[in-house]
Order: C-alpha cells, then structure tokens, then sequence
DNA sequence: TAAAAATACTAAAACCTTTTAGTTAACAAC
DNA sequence: GTTGTTAACTAAAAGGTTTTAGTATTTTTA
C-alpha cells in the first residue's frame, strides 16, 4: 500500500500549519479567520497533491463515520431491493455508505446484524422490522441511535417511520373488486403481530362491510414462518373449501407468488375462475398471463423520505421530532381481474 | 451517546497496562509472555464491563477496515441479490462488512462508487464488471488491492475471478436442445465486450458445428444499453424474421425476461411454436406457464468461492496467487423444451 | 557468582484528523 | 505609550487502539 498524502503534507508544502490545512479543507477557513490568499493556496496545494482525506481519523475524532445501517427482511425479494436501491443513490448523493443486510426473517441475526452495525459505528439505522425486533429498536432508541423504520411500525413506538397507507390501499383494492361486480372476495394474509397486514385486513374488511358483504371465513392468515410448500398447500386447501369465492386478495407479493403456484395447481383460472388483486409489484407479475393487478408501493417517494428523516435526526441530535408519515399507494391496473 | 469503555478504563479496573490488555483482548497474551492469570483477570474485567472495542481506532493504526466492497451491476436483479446475500453471510461469519452497492450499468457511476469504497477504505473488492470497467480494475490492481471479480471478467487482465463455466454451459444446453430433436437454433446475446458472452456463443456454435447445424443467421446480437422495451421490439423482429428457427437460447435471464413479451406479443406458443432454454434462473421462470428451463448458476459455489479466493488475498499481502475458477452450471430441466 | 537468558510486563509513539485555547503582530483608541 | 482589539494564524491535545522498544525481575548457565 502506498504511503497516502496527509494534512501534514500539506500543510508542509503549503508552508502553513496543520490547523490552517485542517479548516481550510472543511470548508472553515473564512469562519475561522483564515486569509483567501492562504487559502487558495492550500487548496491548490492540496488538488495537486491529489489529497484525499482519511475517513477512518476523521471518524475516529469526531465520532462520525458517513454510513448508515440498512436492515430489511430479504435481500431477494424484489420491493426490498428497489427499496435498496433507491436508499443507497440517496445516501451516496449525500456522501454517505449504506451498510446493507438482511435478516433472512431469522431473529438472532436481525439482533446480530444490530451488534454488527452498532460495532461498525454507522450513525443511523433504516430497518423494515420483523415481528420480534420490537426490543432491538427499543435498545436503539436507549442508545439515541438515529433510526427510521420503513414499510412497517410498532403500535406505541415512537419511531420516526414511513409506510404505505395500508388501510386506505386495501380499502381502494377492495373497492375496485366490489366495482368489477365481485361479491364474495377472499383475503390471504399472514398472522404477523406487525401493525401493517392489520391494516390491510382492516381496510378490506371495512369495504366489505360497507355493503354487508363481509364474511369472516374469507380470510386465510398463514403462519408467518412457514416454507414456500406449506404456503402453496395452505393456499390450495383454502381454494378448495372455499369454492364459492370469485376472487382474492393478497396481502403481500410472497403470498400472491405461492398462490399462483396454488392456482395452477388445482387448474384454476384467473380471472375466470376467481379474480386476484396482491399488493407490492413484482417483475413475474407483469410478465404472468394474465398478468397481475397490484397494489403497488410508491418505493421512491417511500425511501427519499425515509432517507430525508434519518438525515434530519443525525444532524438534528436529540431535539428532532418524530414523524409517521402514509404515503398513498397505487392501483396498477392489469389482467387478473 | 453515552461514554464507552475503553482498554484504557480496562486496564485502570484491572491494575495493569493498556499494552496488557491488547495483548489479551487480541488473544496475543500467550505470545506475548502475560501469565494466565492475568490473562484471565482482564478477560473478566472486560467482561464484566462489557467492553467493546472501537473498531475505527483499531482501523486507524492497523489500516484494516474489515469491510469489503460489492459491486454489481443491477442490485435488483435476481442473480445479483442472491449472490450478495451469499456473499454477505460468508462474511459476516468472519466478521467481516459487506458495503454493496450497484452501477445500474453506468459507467460513470461505476468509479464514483469505486472511489468511495476506496475512500472508505474497504480492505478488498467484489466486482462483476460491465464492460468498461476494466480500467479501473486496472487502477485498483495498480492500488494493490485484493480484487476478485465474479460473474465476468476481462481477457488478458490479471485478476483472481469466479465464473460459471460459460463454454460447457452453453454447450450442454444446446445438445439438450439437439437431443430433444430441435435443429434450427437461435441465440439471443448481447454485444458486450466480455468474454463472458463471447463464450457462451462459442459453446452454442460448436455444439452446432459438431452435427452441421450452426447457421449464423441464427444469432441475434443486441447492443447492450437499450431499454426492455427496444429490447422487445428487437427481439419480435427478429422472431418474426426467423420463422423456422424452432428453439431459442436466451444468454441472460433479463434477456428472456424480454423475450417473454415478445413471444406473447406474437402470439408464439412455448414451446410448440419454439422451444426455450435461459441462462440464469429466476423467480418468473418457474411460475410462468410453461415453466422456463434453464442453465442455472450454481450462486452459493461461487459466492463462497469468491469470498474464499479474497480472504486469501487479503491476508497474504501481496504474495497471493492469482486463481481462476471455473464452476460447472446445472440444466434445470422444466417445461419450455 | 557474575553474566546471559528468559519471564512478565509497560511507556510511549504512531495512525490522521479536528478543535480548543492560545500566540503574535498590526493597528486603534485614549 | 500603554491598553484594547482585531486579524491571521498555530501548538498541542484528544480520540482509542496497536506495536516497538524497552525495563525490572527472576532463572539459568558456565
């Protein structure tokens, strides 16, 4: 490894003192009283040099390391890589890293990944929390870490977070059916103590009920830790006890996809045999025939906004203010109703 | 933020120096001559006070991050995020960061993010190239830093890499092909200057000129920065032109992805009007009817290959050997053949 | 029994930056 | 011609760890 250029380089060459160099590079020098004569110089002395600053001694002085902790449930679903995405050109945008990892939907590693990030010294956390890591955002909280939770919360958290509006897009979705002339619609959902598919139930049951149309054997809640093949074996057994239903929605893309494996399997159209509506897009649901109608999450707006939080509560310190905010997602017209 | 205990206050609990507490906490004590007691007593201690250690200043004199740096080109593809997650928890295990970031195939964003990797000093490098990157792998081997490139690589540069075996791949899907009876094959690709590609072709036409079938009519080149929909249209020409082409081996999943809408805006039926097989699998290849067969990546092999082949040159300085590996595919076989 | 070697530990420098608390020189005010 | 003020800069400490080059004590060797 090469020897790197320092400040004290710098300040050698430039003939000035470190300090000088020091706020000269951060942007200091006029607050600090330093001569623009001195500080051309230094600038051009440092562009020469080709300096390029020591994060680590920086971090180490100021308790300050540029990077955020991305935590979200899956790494290959794809609304949490969008997401992903979306997090990480903001972030760089602003010259800051994204540490980014998954839980796998395993608890021990979520609290891991939290030691791991805590260890690494990131200064704020985006986390798309799962059921148990409740506590783990509580201990943040403790340790007045920055953290902003996206796409979920916790009823009586008070975390800054950011989500769909889940009660009005199940609302909308429902309400799109009921218009298209289905009566007796299904719910697939899974039991997560998460305020979110709450939500979701919420809405669709409160469309429902608002035309007396509502029944409560209609909603299948799946366990939350199950495989791909218990998922499409639930699914399938639902279908067939409930054959008098004309169409379903599903409370999250992972679903939809095991139920498309269950419609197939018991040979059942779509739309014909029963209408489909899931929430969160997916590529295979484009590309699906018939190709799938979707409540879909405005990812961007989403992750600009949770980025923008974060950036407010790491440079506001303690006295920030705590914001939920909805943001209203939409209804992607295709095939499947 | 609360004040963290330091080997400094560690040593003051435990009456013995900092040098002494290193030592124990870097399990050097042995080596370095301090008794089992007091190897023993400051563990406690630091137990008890439930140290942990600051990891920037431990960066700041080792020079060593514990992090590494993943490139890839589009984090929201399929392929991309199972190998980040493979790569991540590889690891994780040995206590290793992942920064993970991706290009979106533009180049200009390709050394920026370079350059902030470097700068937050990443002790090694994951890249799977585009195209033009190779001069920047170029500066980073000029850097001497420990890069292994996955997925692709370059002809004639010296770098550590972990690649399918694209040659056999592309060989034994088109015997299949043969062996199925198809003779007038297609190959969809891109023009990119990797070898990548350029192997999978050769595979596709020597398996051809072995029986006397290769035509190269038969090859649709596409250029490799055109949106999905230039892609479709491209690729219906090109179907539409090609009536006797009775099969198609797809180079990329995303390149199938297109060819999908292609076949379902011609109204081609899979595979009674042509047969399919795609490089890479993908959640919609299994759920579209018929399901997709494919020559799939064996991702976990090579993920962990990769981390492996870094590890060693990040510890070897600069004394590693370079070693390229080649993984064999395996043909999923479903329905579209 | 003096010298050499081994044991068990430690002082202090180094890594590079930021920031506090100065210093020096020039000038103004009385 | 002292005191006060301002402008322009800087010395040195601090941040927490690792590591080199020790020291002091005990044990071995000749």
């Amino acid at each position: 490894m090469k020897k790197m250029i320092t400040i004290k380089d710098i300040a050698k060459a430039a003939n000035v003192s470190v300090t000088t160099v020091s706020f000269v590079l951060n942007d200091k020098g006029e607050k600090m009283g330093i001569s623009t004569e001195v500080i051309k110089k230094v600038m051009k002395v440092a562009e020469d040099m080709k300096y390029k600053p020591n994060m680590i001694a920086s971090s180490l002085r100021t308790g300050k390391t540029r990077s955020i902790g991305l935590i979200v449930e899956d790494i290959s679903n794809q609304f949490f890589s969008e997401l992903a995405g979306v997090i990480e050109s903001e972030a760089i945008k602003l010259n800051y890293r994204v540490f980014y990892c998954s839980t796998g939907g395993d608890d021990l590693r979520a609290v891991e990944l939290v030691n791991s990030l805590l260890q690494a010294n990131v200064d704020g956390f985006i986390i798309t929390p799962t059921e148990s890591m409740r506590s783990t955002i509580d201990r943040l909280l403790e340790l007045q870490r920055p953290v902003v939770l996206i796409d979920r919360y916790f009823e009586g958290q008070n975390v800054s977070h950011v989500v769909l509006d889940n009660y009005e897009g199940a609302q909308t979705a429902t309400r799109y059916l009921l218009e298209k002339g289905y009566k007796k619609i299904a719910f697939v959902t899974n039991l997560s103590g998460l305020v979110q598919m709450q939500l979701r139930k919420k809405g669709y049951e409160e469309a429902l009920k608002e035309v007396e149309l509502y029944d409560d054997s209609r909603i299948l809640d799946l366990e939350y830790h199950i495989t791909e093949e218990e998922r499409i074996e639930k699914i399938s057994e639902f279908l067939k006890n409930c054959t008098d239903v004309d169409a379903v929605l599903f409370g999250a893309n992972y679903l939809l996809l095991a139920g498309l494996q269950s419609f197939r399997k018991l040979g059942l159209k779509i739309p014909k045999d029963k209408a489909v509506i899931s929430f969160d897009d997916h590529d295979s649901f484009r590309l699906h025939s018939p190709s799938i109608t979707v409540m879909s999450q405005p990812i961007e707006k989403i992750a600009k906004k949770t980025v923008k939080l974060l950036m407010m509560q790491m440079n506001e310190g303690s006295n920030y203010k705590i914001e939920k905010e909805k943001k209203k997602g939409s209804l992607i017209i295709r095939e499947s109703v």
